[in-house]
DNA sequence: CATGTCAACGAGACAG
DNA sequence: CTGTCTCGTTGACATG
């Protein structure tokens, strides 16, 4: 269902959901000064003992996970790679974890998440074009509806125009056919033929 | 304290 | 088999 142009590249987070703000500066944004005191553990794990993450435990007990923020900086470029490109290739991915000396398992965690976050917001969005678009079909419906008892209300004695009075009007594809071939009511049309002095526009 | 956010993880599918 | 993906979930942390 392409509803929206998928335009892979640019789709992701130009447009703002209301009460939906993923975008990590504005995250930062309240806690800058605090985030900055959990920078070390931002640290590429290889820059100290074995660069097997911070799970090289003893006793083979999981170890404690710790919350990882990145740091502005870390999330911009980030985001530039992503707009870039949604998936990385391995070389990219190392070069880009050893530039933001992160795991290069970090960054691919970040660009699945990522990609989670737009398609999230992507569905988002259809949903709420659906449901404009299921709000404005409601109301032409509506209005068809009373435009039909107009119309009925209009047929005061029994028809007497000749050829028109055998023509009723399929309300799924409004073509106007003759009674032979009776159209199944989809909308709550009553069976009984429906007299169509004049089709208006379509 | 309830709730939201997001990094991290595991499972399962799939391609090469 | 390996690497990567999506999907669903978990857990740490921030915020009102």
């Amino acid at each position: 269902m392409a509803i929206l142009p998928e335009n892979s590249s640019n789709l992701d987070l130009t447009i703002s959901v209301p009460g939906f703000s993923s975008s990590p500066p504005s995250d930062e944004g309240s806690g800058g000064g605090r985030e900055q005191l959990k920078l070390d553990m931002n640290r590429l794990p290889s820059c100290e003992d074995g660069d097997d993450e911070e799970l090289s435990h003893h006793d083979g007990s999981a170890p404690p996970r710790k919350k990882l923020r990145l740091t502005r900086e870390q999330s911009r470029l980030l985001e530039d790679s992503f707009r870039q490109n949604h998936t990385l290739n391995p070389k990219q991915k190392e070069a880009l974890a050893k530039h933001l000396m992160l795991r290069p398992r970090q960054i691919e965690v970040w660009f699945q998440n990522r990609r989670a976050r737009s398609k999230l917001k992507q569905t988002e969005m259809e949903c709420e074009y659906l449901k404009r678009w299921f709000g404005s079909l409601t109301e032409q419906n509506h209005r068809l509806h009373r435009e039909v008892e107009e119309l009925r209300a209009m047929k005061v004695g029994p028809p007497t125009m000749t050829s028109a009075s055998s023509m009723t009007m399929c309300p799924r594809c409004e073509r106007v056919t003759t009674a032979a071939s009776p159209s199944k009511g989809v909308l709550a049309v009553p069976a009984k033929k429906t007299f169509l002095p004049q089709e208006r526009e379509h």
